[in-house]
DNA sequence: GCGCCCGGTTGACCGAGATCAAGGCGCGGC
DNA sequence: GCCGCGCCTTGATCTCGGTCAACCGGGCGC
């Protein structure tokens, strides 16, 4: 359904993505029993359960709350600045943008989220959302009632601690955008970030497809598209990464990594 | 307690923030009973306890589990990046400053943080401070053995529903460094927010002291030393403010605002 | 007192990246 | 097929803020 064949050269670098989404798309809201392995492999709370070996239990219970939701076709919002907060979502399948307009109209996008990651932590205090969340592409995600899950963390402490960390590790998310770095740097640390998050969820640890517009990367780089356009070409020509159209391999990781050396996390 | 009186132009603005240092110092480690009110008028907490009326019991226990150090010199550590995470702090007096030293030795400042204003929340993921806390004046804080909060929360619903919201509003507060504003909307927006956060601890609206360098200023707002000083210059010319060193009297909070207008919090 | 040092200010110049403008390319609709 | 519209790229120019340099003034040690 998404896109259909992937070209080689990358090959198809989401082809796991999409054997999950296509595992996701039958079922549309309560999870079947039996299906742990399954649920905890790309879920965020999966180390709440299957790792830690703990609070197997709460996996359970999770389980009874979690809401499947989708598909959201590319462009699709799945909450709107403003909306009241209710709950927290993992990104299922498909790659979800947050973002927010100020007055002049203009977009601000504030991260880029992967199957396994949360979206909505920053909603908690306001307690509406201060941001909107918009697939990419075709995405799933799972939708967790707040106080449904604060209740659960009561009674679980692996519930409660997988909270505070997630909510904890948002906090230094924006750590990116925040230094003052140059052109080549911001991108260096957003390429070798992208591809360390796929990494951990399986997929190619050098090669990956952008699912965002050059204009997406250059607003959250705080960079002009042009920019982003001159700096990925001049990547190319010092053969730090082979780039063709939304596909790019990293051929020079060590390379971009040493770029991207004073930049934390991705 | 907290200000006594409101001095004429900014004079000695931290007048009563001395004053309630001065009330801390005497008091080293566990805090005496029938201390709530004093307690919980600074405190980051003091809105599980007092605000929301529920959870009485669970200050008392807070009371117990919290610890009064302090007091720290200008430009001493209270926590260094890479300690072992233990423990969560309130700014109790004075003024605390967080920043990182990349490879290079450059300093990155990351907040400064008030009385009543948490610090270390971004510490729990990675389980090691990532970041120093430096006391920008003569400081003292609250400690708070997270184990032992969590613990706590595990019991006292209103607890946990601070730390979530102490830790879900700290994900919003890079929005200020995040997004591409000028230097003009930057500084204002530091300077509003600064004003807002003193206002909303009883000082004034309009007159504030910065208790750090200007080169701190500048570091914190991607900026360089020298524009700092250029932009307030003209905004002293524009009537916008008054500065006479590091005292500072919002003089046209309006137009300060419509400049900042596009910058979410402070 | 004197000199030093640090924080702050001001001016002159420079450069990274934004902006403006033009053109190419791929894809969906007709 | 052909057209049209986004998305992307490339080139030319402009500008905001950084960098370098000089200077000022206050606090502190001697």
């Amino acid at each position: 359904m998404l896109e259909r064949r992937r070209t080689r050269l990358i090959a198809a670098a989401d082809a796991p993505l999409r054997a999950a989404i296509s595992d996701a798309a039958p079922v549309p809201r309560m999870p079947d029993d039996g299906d742990e392995l399954r649920f905890c492999s790309t879920c965020a709370f999966g180390s709440v359960c299957v790792p830690h070996g703990v609070d197997k239990a709460a996996l359970g219970e999770l389980h009874c709350l979690v809401e499947h939701v989708g598909p959201y076709r590319s462009g699709q919002r799945i909450f709107h600045a403003g909306d009241r907060f209710g709950a927290i979502y993992a990104v299922r399948g498909g790659t979800v943008k947050t973002s927010l307009t100020d007055d002049e109209g203009r977009e601000q996008v504030l991260g880029f989220h992967l199957p396994g990651e949360m979206i909505g932590l920053n909603a908690i205090h306001p307690a509406k959302y201060p941001c909107d969340a918009i697939a990419l592409d075709t995405a799933y995600v799972c939708r967790f009632s707040f106080p449904a899950l604060a209740t659960l963390a009561m009674r679980f402490p692996g519930v409660q601690q997988q909270l505070f960390r997630l909510l904890s590790a948002d906090i230094g998310k924006a750590a990116l955008l925040a230094g003052d770095h140059s052109a080549d740097e911001r991108l260096a640390a957003f390429l070798v970030g992208l591809a360390d998050r796929y990494a951990a969820r399986g997929f190619s640890h050098t090669a990956l497809r952008l699912s965002m517009a050059r204009s997406d990367i250059a607003n959250y780089l705080r960079l002009a598209a042009e920019t982003v356009s001159r700096v990925l070409r001049r990547f190319q020509d010092q053969r730090l990464i082979a780039v063709e159209g939304r596909d790019v391999v990293l051929t020079d990781a060590a390379a971009l990594r040493h770029l991207a050396r004073n930049i934390v996390h991705g």
